[in-house]
DNA sequence: CGGCGCTACGTCCGTC
DNA sequence: GACGGACGTAGCGCCG
């Protein structure tokens, strides 16, 4: 390979090596991922242990970021608007 | 079969005749879910061809939604509260 | 006014009528494909409550609904076919 | 208060700020969670944008998932054996 | 084991 | 016309 040229070995070799790079950045940011989710059950499991009530905290979680996501869309509208009324 | 009993034949057939049943009742709803939502596409075509922006009649629907959903997840969590307290 | 032109509110109303018109109209559509999803779930649950397996009928559909897209393809294109020899 | 003895409305807000702490800890493990979904699907389409099938990379991903848990399950169960045999 | 919530997939729309 | 982004829907796993 003096001249530089890559075998067909060479090109599969690569390829290989690309998609096995993909597939285990993948799978390390899925295993934090997965560390995090746990993470977040043992929050629950510590405030149940309290005496809070795990269902409504969910849902109070829910509705704060639904709360987020209506101001988002809200101010999306508005710049929308906005946009419309300036041309 | 003047007895009354199925042969295992029937009984294949009836339920082959339930499973296509269930499947063509599904694949007609679907059909129907089809033609609403080309109905849905008909009017925002109808609406941008007078003018009006679809995407912003889009984001105007999904709030409105958002709220209805708010507003029912509000109530469901005023109901755990009380339950709650009722305890 | 006597000419018949609207005032300048009055087009205003009758545009915020018109919109308001398009998403109800949307909004209404939007609850007749709620229902019929409903019905869906519903023929899936009765249909699971006697022993067949809904992730396999929901297969069967995709599989039916394929089949019938590969068909009209093939329809489409022996229409073509047909119209390139002069009918 | 100088006997150290928390008044009603004391304990009312010191559960309040509990109830705080738990869900701000979980809100924030979600952001996180979120930006490392975030990454990965940047990775997607990064090899995407090599012409890799996502669809097929993400199969890839679970199967060798799926291997891991056997394996895993392999293992537990040797030491159960090794246990058994007393060491 | 049944329901619920979350994730992932397919589809549609706007963009370049 | 392909691309990426957003939405809605379907599948899956956890919790009760």
């Amino acid at each position: 390979m003096a001249d530089g040229s890559a075998s067909v070995e060479g090109a599969t070799t690569v390829a290989a090596d690309r998609l096995r790079g993909f597939i285990e950045r993948v799978e390390r940011l899925e295993e934090e991922k997965a560390a995090i989710m746990n993470d977040i059950k043992e929050i629950f499991a510590e405030a149940k242990g309290e005496g809070y009530d795990v269902k409504t905290l969910r849902q109070v979680i829910r509705i704060r970021k639904m709360d987020r996501a209506d101001r988002q869309e809200q101010e999306a509208l508005l710049d929308l608007y906005l946009a419309a009324l300036g041309e």
